[in-house]
DNA sequence: GTGTTTATTTGACTTAGGTCAAATGCCTGT
DNA sequence: ACAGGCATTTGACCTAAGTCAAATAAACAC
């Protein structure tokens, strides 16, 4: 993972001044209040959202159950990822959990300036390779770790995510009920 | 996922003729035996292979177990993603499940062609994209079903899949314990 | 600050699916 | 055709984690 961002990271750096440019011009900065949704249930997913201040997170519902997927800290990109490549309503939703800043970019303006300049579709590329990867190891630790293995890998990378995130949002990202997961935290 | 997919043809078919001969030129059809290994745990992936007869699948092992990880059918790209995006050593095998006629294409050859023709680094990202489609698929699958709910499915989508597939290896797949899918099995 | 809502913990009980072991069925090579 | 080796089934038992319900605790609004 560290690997593939650092690549993203040299390739944005050098991205030339006016491929740069133009990406700025493009984007708008917006800011969201806590609990606002960046993008709801049957909605396409037209713009991608960089987040810059801030914490959102993605989930769906199932069975009334909401089902979080992705947990959103500076730095990331937030988008449904199906709705958005297909265009077309997806299940998602995207929700603020803090206040946040993010740069919004179109889907439409963002296609328009690959065929422009066909170094963004290379980005595009390092980036749905960097999903990919997360996905793929996502998939690797939910068969092969325990809830408990898995809570303690969470809190390795990322060890400020308790003091920030519900609980409930956790365990349903760890794919752990909320109680399972309350009983392995009173065990550390 | 098929909309996807379409796409995808629709875009091969769209490519121009030049660009096809420079494909065609480079990639080898290779057969392999049943059993045989395409890709071994701790190598690096530097090939493609675009299966055009035959079945196989990747596992990687876990705990002295293997998991099988995806079955390949003729017109599947089969690769171990994070070896060959990052040109690592990676866990992953691919094995021949019946004798298999592949078409071989080098990740270096490839590179250079992209860098040649743009237009396959726009190929690439919507294979890329494929691939996180259908890993994002599974994932909400596997939170979403049960056991017997993902048999049923995989059943409907590719019902000639338990004619010619060892049930250990859809068990797997299935993250369902052999015992567990027999049982299931015996009950319709 | 006080009450009200929301988040987290704790307890008692259930369950889907796993594990281990043995039996049966079915290929494959000679 | 038959022996030996895989593949699948069946049985008995186990366990990680889920569910439901009630008790605290923490956050928030007024």
């Amino acid at each position: 993972m560290g690997v593939h961002l650092n690549k993203i990271n040299e390739f944005i750096d050098s991205l030339d001044e006016e491929v740069t440019e133009a990406l700025t011009v493009v984007s708008d900065v917006k800011t969201f209040k806590k609990g606002d949704y960046l993008l709801r249930d049957g909605e396409t997913c037209k713009k991608s959202y960089f987040i810059q201040e801030g914490t959102a997170r993605k989930f769906y519902i199932n069975d009334g159950k909401e089902i979080t997927t992705e947990i959103y800290f500076p730095d990331d990109l937030a988008i449904s990822f199906s709705s958005y490549v297909g265009q077309h309503p997806g299940r998602e939703f995207i929700q603020a959990l803090t206040d946040i800043k993010v740069s919004v970019t179109d889907y439409i303006v963002f296609a328009a300036l690959k065929t422009k300049y066909s170094v963004l579709t290379e980005l595009d590329l390092l980036l749905t390779e960097h999903y990919a990867l997360w996905l793929e190891e996502r998939l690797f630790e939910l068969h092969t770790l325990n809830a408990t293995q898995r809570y303690e890998l969470l809190l390795s990378r990322d060890p400020q995510i308790i003091k920030n995130i519900p609980l409930t949002y956790i365990a349903s990202y760890l794919s752990i009920s909320l109680e399972t997961l309350s009983r392995i935290r009173a065990k550390r």
